[in-house]
DNA sequence: AAAAGATATATCAAAATGATACATAAAGAA
DNA sequence: TTCTTTATGTATCATTTTGATATATCTTTT
């Protein structure tokens, strides 16, 4: 089997819950998994047009009022595909932080520049570090045996990280002198 | 100024530190700031054509030997350019992680294939911890007031997230009942 | 009734990814 | 010595992702 392009698992793994359209997968992914992935329009429409033709979902034209909505459902196959997904070993996961690399390359200005982009880094942490704490708060209450458990230790690692990189702005300004 | 690519800055920032060949670069990227950035043939080649087309560096051909190799270096255009960018207060941090994808999904497989995914995770994250221990002893033990002090903050970065995942590992593989 | 903001589909240029092609140089094994 | 493997080196390409924009409708607020 070749390697499926990570949006389309993204989209089966969101319609296996319930049935979206594409306006709301975008959502989806924005509010429950934007802290760790990102999906955008231009690649969620033409992945939901080749999902469809390959029989992993199917869709269901909306045409109450003016405005037409298109509904997307997963199927048999879709199913089958998200889970071969899950039990696949090779993985992949990415890093992508520009402050560090403006970090690493610090020496190319001034100790100021260096102490700025750690408190510009450390602002964002500690508002988004928030709204993860509000989330998991939401989790907790809740008490099945269902998915919850799931989105429960995904934002716990959100929490957990992000406290650690709070610690780390902590020290390394104290390190760079301030 | 309009927002430079990413790769441009990243050979900007190495250069500002020694003169490199394409081939160079990539190696550094991947040694140095593997942890949190990637960089490929695909890219830095096609990069390099532009700076130079820019200005922002200059090359010099070296035919010792029957292989060319085309070495770069940064020019006062190009440092310029890297301390525009590191002054910049917008930046762009992200996390890509398949595995936390998998986990956010894995009500539609099992529990087993979801504490094995953690399982992997563990495993790579503990293995390149280990990798990454090594390099921050070494960067320890050099006293200067160049970079190397931002080498060190760049390098706990990563020990000290890289440890705070494998705390949640425990838990969350405690959690899931194992 | 008008304005503003959210909903909804769609496309596009630019950038990054990951693989491959091709060739030389060096190191090690047979 | 010769063969094989690994490292060095430049380059390109198809696929995927990103980020922005276009267009239009529906809903809420003023």
């Amino acid at each position: 089997m070749a390697r499926e392009k990570k949006i389309n698992v993204v989209i089966l793994g969101l319609l296996n819950h319930e049935d979206l359209t594409g306006y709301d997968i975008k959502k989806r992914i924005d509010e429950a998994i934007g802290f760790f992935w990102k999906g955008s329009f231009g690649n969620i429409y033409p992945a939901l047009k080749e999902l469809e033709e390959g029989k992993y979902i199917k869709s269901r034209t909306d045409s109450a009022g003016n405005r037409e909505k298109i509904w997307y459902r997963i199927t048999a196959k879709g199913k089958k595909l998200l889970e071969d997904w899950l039990k696949e070993e090779q993985v992949s996961n990415e890093l992508r932080y520009e402050t560090l690399l403006k970090l690493f390359f610090a020496g190319a200005s001034d100790r100021e520049t260096a102490l700025r982009n750690i408190e510009i880094f450390e602002g964002e942490i500690r508002r988004d570090l928030g709204i993860l704490k509000v989330y998991c708060k939401s989790l907790e209450s809740i008490k099945d045996d269902g998915d919850h458990i799931y989105y429960y230790l995904t934002v716990t690692f959100g929490v957990d990280t992000y406290e650690a990189y709070l610690k780390w702005c902590t020290k390394a300004k104290k390190i760079l002198g301030k």
